[in-house]
DNA sequence: CTATCTGTTATATCATCCATATAACAGATA
DNA sequence: TATCTGTTATATGGATGATATAACAGATAG
């Protein structure tokens, strides 16, 4: 699962697993319907509690990142609602463009930022996002 | 000074007022060298304590956008090291992105998002960023 | 049916953080 | 001296993060 967390960071651990997790769906590390470990195997793996692990899939589940199979467990679902997703990134965006205007960093500096980040992404191993691998479990 | 809190957000109150401070730089609302309400005086305005205002002054100083002097009280300040800068925004952003491109928005999308949140900064009243403006006080 | 796996829920405890309150201190100013 | 500034100290109530023990319901393999 390749999961790191820094206990010495002032992030709460959930939100550090959250966060991982998003970035393995980006770069393709992890596919749509891959399943996750069990809270209690992953918790037991990275040697944290069960609650806390079951506190970050349920917040990936409310964001819509995952969902729950009763008998497979929780598994990669990705939400793709254009607009709602704009909606939110433009609200974390804008504090952050802020900061950056702050320090003189023009659009063209955040343009390339972007582009550096996405082909970093795009370059992780085994990372072909063709937009597609629906196989929702029925 | 035109500071709305929203006691009812998850978001510390402290970060909010951070934020809007930050806000307010980026649209020009404060210039380099404005004086900043006294802790008190702002603590009374917007109803909250005055630590909490305290605090904020703080996190904005250690961040490099206020600095404070004895006579005058806090002030706009802002410290634009480049690198560091980039650092710390790309550091922000890359969560960000993961998060984007989990919901299938491109960088022509981020480049987009981007413009916009920049066009909204510029327009903003009294907003014309010449980076200059110093006359810190001596 | 039993044993074992899955997520989920209910408590409880301890530490940390947020916001509040009261109080005091040092420097600057009129 | 009186009044402003930021700053510090201490205390309290509330919320959150992480832990722990325990139990429950659904699914599955034996």
């Amino acid at each position: 699962m390749l999961i790191q967390i820094d206990f010495s960071s002032d992030e709460a651990i959930y939100q550090q697993l959250c966060n991982q997790i998003i970035l393995g769906i980006a770069t393709a590390r992890y596919a749509e319907g891959e399943v996750l470990p069990s809270v209690r195997q992953l918790a037991e793996d990275i040697g944290i509690n069960m609650h806390t692990v079951n506190k970050a899939y349920t917040v990936l589940k409310q964001e819509g990142y995952v969902k729950v199979d009763r008998r497979r467990g929780a598994f990669i679902s990705v939400e793709t609602d254009r607009e709602a997703a704009i909606r939110q990134i433009g609200k974390e965006l804008r504090i952050l463009l802020a900061e950056a205007r702050c320090r003189n960093l023009d659009r063209e500096d955040l343009h390339a930022m972007v582009d550096l980040i996405y082909d970093e992404y795009e370059a992780a191993p085994g990372a072909q996002r063709t937009a597609g691998g629906e196989q929702a479990p029925e």
